[in-house]
RNA sequence: GGUUCGUUAGUCUAGAGGCCUAUGACGUCUGCCUGUCACGCAGAAGACCACGGGUUCGAAUCCCGUACGAACCGCCA
């Protein structure tokens, strides 16, 4: 067995004879003497071959190559003066080589282990295997499970219990399309893998475990992004008799401790913000509150100016906001602000307006018509000042949160305004209970369907302005996770879905077993889920949610290692009673 | 479903209508070298430029399509 991590060998350690295994990272030949970097996840130990001392032939040290796996045996030297290298840990000392045996001979890889510079993707993720070799991802995955074993260690040490819920489940309705699994013994009849482990996990409390947590595989069949996969790993927690602000409270210090387990950092206090105002002053519901730069309402000003783009904009229930770029208005030219206006369009947004505030003026087509009232208007109120430029977006209010929201990001990156050590965590509360679906023609939950409502009296003259007791953990300017107060009440959860359309039918169908179980005492409780890959992302300064997955999809959902997904056989698709009818684009043409 | 970008030896990369018989580095192979640590030195092999079509006297380079990858919009309770 291997008893020796090789980045950690010290000249405490020096004078005694070693076994070491490990891949040959670099393999230096100087003809007499070969020196190998000897590489296991620890690190590297500087390894000698010399052709005077070395027992096993000395051909088989000139054969060695990179990523080698190999064994040696030998005494551990303290390194002259001269021989130090100060880069590495392990700079003073070496193993002077008796004995070797190769473990396994490596053919030239597709591409330099020892490198760790970017390569593509599709090769990377073809030989995932050897990326990960890697340091940047042995770090990252490294990172990744002790992270995982330190909210463990917090949860165990808080009475919850770590259960398991099925991965074969029932299809709920709302949410993110599901992963269907075809039933053999049901022919015609589907599982579904969770989205969450939701429904299972209030069912725990009902069964009395009062407090719950799992490290949950989840899976939403929905189109990836650089911080979302197919199937990703929840920190899942649930609590009986407990308030929103317990779980919070909670959540706070479990993160606090792992990131001052992890980084050594100690946090401060968590800043609260509720959903409407992250929205008004970030424009956005997961804001990035580490550099400052915030939307400023215009609409008072500009709801009777004479401009009518602006002016008819707000009579139909539009709202002006403007981001102002302080003292770098030079940095962009108008070109620069051409491109900012395609990029706004992204977002829905019509158009932008700007204005350039130079030699104690503002400059701008929009400055030539707009009243100068509300020019000094604007001035006063922000204080504008020489070199600043505003960017005003007037539209329907979700389309100027996204359209400034985002815009505010990418100049922030351009001034590299953001800093890249910073971990800021936010409370979001206060979420809207339901959302509009344009798609659907009808409200939908914004959280889930089991989330307490706060004044769903609301619902009748107003459903955009029912709150809900949900919070969201922001990290960064990303979703870290969210959670809420759930219903316990069987009647207020039928008043729910009533709300939300569905029919008595639906409900019977796909929540009955749910309905039915919270008739028989059913504890209030409340709970949170992380996104591990999220967290572990931002704590390892990742820029993508592959780089802490072992084994990541393409955004086409593809592993390109295994090549999942790909066809069954027909023996397979005739036991599950299913029949393939592909169609070639009959529907779409 | 949509928008945008990309695809050149094993890998990374240069290349902007004729200078490409395609550049450089790492890796590979051969030889030399007993203190290197991004070892060095001498030499060699290796890509017809993702695929299909078009424009042109001439295409790695321009256009269209396909495949794959990426970022984003929609979507993601």
């Amino acid at each position: 067995m291997k008893k020796y991590n090789n980045g950690e060998f010290r000249l405490k350690d020096v004078d005694n004879v070693y076994t070491v295994y490990g891949w040959v990272n670099k393999r230096r030949d100087m003809g007499g003497v070969i020196f190998v970097d000897l590489r296991d996840r620890s690190g590297f130990l500087q390894v000698v071959f010399n052709r005077e001392f070395l027992k096993s032939d000395f051909e088989l040290a000139e054969a060695l190559r990179n990523e080698y796996c190999i064994k040696v045996t030998g005494k551990l030297i303290k390194r002259t003066p001269d021989m130090i290298n100060p880069k590495i840990p392990t700079g003073e000392v070496e193993l002077m080589v008796d004995e070797l045996e190769i473990l396994g001979e490596a053919e030239p890889v597709p591409f330099n282990i020892y490198e760790d510079k970017e390569i593509n993707e599709q090769i990377s993720l073809k030989y995932r295997y050897l990326d990960l070799r890697r340091e940047t991802l042995q770090k990252n995955i490294i990172m990744r499970s002790k992270i995982a074993a330190a909210v463990r260690t917090y949860l165990n040490n808080n009475y919850f219990l770590e259960i398991e819920t099925p991965i074969l489940c029932k299809s709920t309705p709302e949410g993110a399309r599901d992963y269907i699994v075809p039933s053999r013994i049901a022919p015609g009849s589907f599982y579904a893998l969770p989205q969450s482990p939701q429904i299972f996990k209030q069912l725990l409390m009902l069964s009395g475990f009062e407090r719950y947590f799992q490290i949950a595989k989840c899976f939403r069949d929905e189109d990836l992004r650089s911080d979302r996969q197919p199937e990703f790993t929840q920190i899942d927690m649930e609590m009986s008799f407990a308030s929103d602000e317990d779980i919070m409270t909670l959540t706070e210090d479990m993160l606090k401790t792992v990131v001052k387990e992890i980084k050594g950092i100690e946090l401060p206090t968590f800043p609260r913000i509720t959903w409407q105002e992250a929205m008004d002053k970030y424009g956005s519901d997961k804001p990035d509150t580490r550099f400052e730069m915030y939307l400023n309402d215009l609409t008072d000003i500009l709801k009777d100016t004479n401009m009518n783009v602006f002016r008819t904009a707000i009579e139909n229930g539009g709202i002006a906001k403007c981001l102002i770029v302080k003292n770098n208005g030079d940095k962009y030219s108008r070109s620069d602000i051409e491109h900012m206006i395609d990029y706004v369009k992204i977002y829905g947004a019509k158009g932008m307006a700007w204005l350039k505030y130079d030699d104690n003026k503002f400059n701008g087509v929009i400055a030539k018509n707009l009243e100068d009232e509300k020019l000094k208007l604007m001035e006063e109120k922000f204080g504008i000042t020489n070199n600043d430029l505003v960017l005003i977006v007037v539209d329907k209010p979700a389309i100027v949160y996204a359209a400034l929201g985002a815009l505010r990001l990418k100049i922030a990156g351009e001034l590299n305004l953001i800093p890249k050590d910073k971990l800021n965590f936010l409370w979001v509360t206060d979420f809207p209970m339901f959302e509009y679906s344009e798609a659907d023609k009808r409200y939908k939950a914004m959280h889930h369907p089991f989330t307490m409502p706060k004044n769903l009296e609301d619902f009748k003259t107003d459903p955009g302005k029912v709150l809900s007791v949900a919070y969201d953990i922001v990290l960064n300017g990303y979703e870290l996770g969210g959670g809420s107060v759930r219903i316990h009440n069987p009647k207020m959860q039928k008043e729910v879905f009533d709300a939300l359309g569905l029919t008595e039918e639906d409900i019977k169908n796909k929540f009955g077993f749910f309905i039915e179980a919270f008739k028989y005492g059913a504890p209030p409780h409340a709970g949170l889920a992380i996104g591990l890959e999220r967290f572990t992302m931002l704590m390892s300064g990742a820029d993508n949610i592959k780089d802490v997955i072992a084994f990541p999809k393409t955004q086409s959902a593809a592993d390109l290692m295994s090549e999942a997904p790909s066809e069954v056989s027909e023996a397979q698709l005739k036991e599950l009673g299913i029949k393939i009818e592909i169609d070639e684009g009959v529907n779409n043409g």
